[in-house]
DNA sequence: CGAGCAATTGACCGGCGTCAATGGGCGTGG
DNA sequence: CCACGCCCATTGACGCCGGTCAATTGCTCG
């Protein structure tokens, strides 16, 4: 890319497309993902990076931050439809659908990489497998939003929340952020309203209700899992609609 | 396709390309589409045609009837994400995605056409822009899972049920089923209310709501909307999120 | 014709929403 | 440097949408 801001080795979007990718990265294409003409940008917290009714030339990835996808009813009601973190391409879609039906916004403050619509094309037709290694991961971003649909609608707020913080640890793990079962978890009680579907008082009180049952910690925009059994038990959490290349390849 | 169930200018999957590609097929392409080797089967209602957890060798398309994508929580609780009519391919994913997070059902009686994998890759090659039809149409799929996620968890039962509502009839009307507002609604109270997250009580006064507000007519499992302004501005219906080309083209 | 499930309705209950008040952290401007 | 304002976090009181339970009717199919 234009402005080396990671080592390859270490590349957000490298680490990425090696957790869900059914093969493993040649030199070659990591490469290619390398040398991408990224624009990178620092954005701070809580800014629109996309909106719904756009028609975006180019899509972005995250290097560093979490950002979020959302939607509003007329009213004015957001609904958190993903999270992204590091490595992902939330609006990988606009290659194909010219409007957006969506708006992607941070959380925290995020290191984003904008690529042209060109140079991904481009990148598609040289590397085939890096492109259906990225339509993987646009599939496995819908799983997810279905994984949310269960969650709203047959689980009560409780499972819910354990459900969103279960889901966050393995996806932070599995590109090597929470090793230990801790990650920073940026967002504010009112979006994590928005992101379960509930109100803001009523996410206060089932945070209260998973720390006392002696599940997690949550201090200082940091959450901490302290009994993962008791916690994936309390969400039904299974990461297989997750896709990760290290289960589903065998 | 081996059996020609359907006469080539009427066939549903090229209506369906047709409704949301950004192009006109040509007669190449729709002779391609015709031509793959398509294992038709008729089955009834409420059986599974694939199961979370296959690893299929082929997709299907829906020719005739209703199917719906499902999943479970371990209690057994059902939760509907979306419903498949004529043309729609559901688990088109299972490409690039090994293991299925899903399972789907029919709703109704159901005519549909297996295709294997390999043959769909061979069309994906030879024509590369009924592949990208077909990659709008599996995004386009994620985008009405994203309009139910805002609805479910940010609109209540009421507008939820109208929004289903009008949501089916556009659909069907784009592929050329519904060109009076007018459509068969196969699936029961209990089905519904899997798909709305509610339970088959309240699916009940809600639909009788929406009947006593002179919005709709149900008998006979015929759905009948009377007052389609009323219904889209209680349901708070746009139709971008559907990107039909007819709307997204210009 | 009987079993089983869908449709419908009433009575009651509970999870979550609403309203309101208090305290705390943090940025900004005087 | 502190005061003010704003929003987040937290908690209690209360209300309501939708869940639960239960009974009745009707349809469909074997």
């Amino acid at each position: 890319m234009t402005e080396s801001v990671h080592p390859i080795h270490k590349h957000p979007f490298v680490r990425k497309i090696e957790s869900i990718a059914l093969f493993t990265l040649s030199v070659d294409e990591r490469a290619a993902l390398f040398a991408l003409p990224m624009q990178v940008a620092q954005v701070g917290a809580y800014q629109d990076i996309v909106r719904e009714g756009d028609r975006p030339s180019r899509c972005f990835t995250v290097l560093e931050g979490v950002a979020c996808t959302y939607k509003s009813t007329q009213a004015g009601k957001r609904r958190v439809m993903a999270y992204h973190v590091a490595g992902d391409v939330p609006d990988f879609q606009s290659l194909h659908l010219k409007v957006l039906d969506i708006s992607i916004a941070t959380v925290s403050p995020c290191q984003v990489g904008f690529v042209q619509h060109d140079a991904v094309r481009a990148l598609l037709r040289s590397h085939p497998r890096v492109g259906e290694a990225l339509w993987r991961a646009t599939l496995i971003d819908a799983a997810i939003v279905r994984e949310w649909m269960l969650n709203t609608g047959r689980r009560d707020s409780y499972a819910r929340m354990a459900h969103l913080f279960c889901e966050l640890i393995t996806r932070l793990d599995s590109v090597g952020l929470s090793p230990d079962r801790t990650c920073d978890l940026p967002m504010t009680q009112p979006e994590l309203a928005d992101a379960l579907g509930i109100t803001p008082v009523h996410v206060n009180r089932t945070i209260r209700d998973l720390k006392t049952a002696g599940l997690i910690t949550l201090r200082n925009r940091r959450l901490t899992v302290h009994d993962w059994d008791g916690l994936t038990a309390a969400a039904e959490f299974d990461p297989t609609y997750l896709h990760l290349s290290k289960r589903e390849a065998t």
